[in-house]
DNA sequence: ATTAATCTTGACCGTTCGGTCAGGTTTATT
DNA sequence: AATAAACCTGACCGAACGGTCAAGATTAAT
């Protein structure tokens, strides 16, 4: 018969996992980003995440259920870096700084890691299955807020009459490209991908190019 | 044995393709469209594209060797529309009305043919496995006399000193987004597709922005 | 009317997929 | 030292995949 503490010790264990599970589903969890944001979610394979893990692929479905399950927590590491970068947004109650921070962080995402960009843009092609949830309470509520702030700026002249949430989607749509389309970009580039200054040129001219855009700048 | 006759008798058959072989080809080629949009490459298998199209699975073959090659043919279809609203851009010599002209027809293009993008989008999402030579080739060439009329552009002091390549490449981000990302801005908008309204106003806006923010406008 | 070419299709094939499981090994607990 | 819990994995399974094929049906050419 159980007592109180084997209960208390049990959650305890629960909740500070072992480091071997620590460990395994991270490794599990990296190598999936890598065949998923290289193949799509049909196109990867539970042999291919295995390989890249370094572990047989029993071993995978010991740790994630189903190819489905370990796909939803890759979405939903992604959707947690998209959300702490997006509070940027709040850093600055001034529209042109609010805004420059706000796509320096973005493009500087999508530099530092395309994988995911990727996953989370063929996700949205697909037609969202998996998030759509997501998009429509968090994201739609994290939008709104957003727009209303832009609306202030409107409504004190800080910044000229426009549709806030059209400026995030072209916002949303510049920087992600450059993760999304690197290899067409590659593809125009020589065959080479943006060198860092090449990439911190891009940076600054898409800054420019938005904040002059909406009359926040000159 | 063959006669001259009977030669030029099966070349005028080949070009002139017979009309069975014509309507089933572009039956199937619509249902890989649509296909190959909704579940991407992997995703789409040949027995959907056969059920969408109304026609055995073995039918498929007959007119399609494999699902690479009618992959292959329909890329090419839509690199074909991509060239072809791309010549908008040498309509007018004057930037604003050659950028605004072409901001607007890879925005129709957009709206009216979601699904090519979407393909397109994923081919090089993927990579570009199969378009990559068309990319460094074919691109490459438009874009670089583009790029060179823009930089005449920038010269006679009609527009801003930039980088012409990444003004496309804002360009190609935007206008595509509307097309690519559709499920996720019908979450943020009430479910709902954006209206003829509400695109016509992100039309406006983003060829508001774009060119105001290279200083071709005010 | 006859022949040839083209088109159609159900049945089938080898391969690969996601997923399972029994049984062994390692680690943690007492 | 003994027991329990967690971890590991080769072998296996049914389903679905792209693709093939032989044989019949239809259309075109003579």
């Amino acid at each position: 018969m159980k007592n109180d503490l084997s209960k208390y010790k049990k959650a305890a264990k629960s909740v500070r996992k072992n480091q071997i599970r620590i460990n395994n589903e991270r490794r599990i969890l990296a190598a999936a980003v890598k065949i998923f944001a290289g193949y799509g979610y049909q196109g990867a394979t539970m042999r291919k995440i295995a390989e890249e893990a370094g572990l047989p692929k029993a071993n995978l479905h010991y740790y994630f259920q189903t190819k489905e399950q370990l796909y939803r927590q890759v979405l939903d590491g992604i959707f947690k870096d998209w959300l702490a970068a997006a509070n940027t947004f709040d850093e600055c109650d001034e529209p042109v700084e609010a805004l420059r921070g706000y796509i320096e962080t973005k493009m500087d995402l999508s530099r530092k890691r395309p994988l995911e960009s990727r996953i989370w843009a063929e996700e949205i092609l697909r037609g969202a299955p998996l998030i759509q949830d997501q998009l429509e309470q968090t994201l739609a509520a994290w939008l709104d807020t957003r727009v209303k702030r832009i609306t202030d700026w409107i409504n004190t002249g800080t910044i000229q009459p426009m549709n806030p949430r059209i400026l995030m989607y072209m916002i949303w749509a510049v920087t992600q490209h450059f993760a999304d389309f690197e290899s067409q970009i590659r593809a125009l580039n020589q065959q080479q991908n943006l060198s860092d200054e090449q990439f911190a040129e891009a940076k600054t001219q898409v800054i420019q190019t938005i904040l002059k855009g909406i009359g926040a700048l000159d």
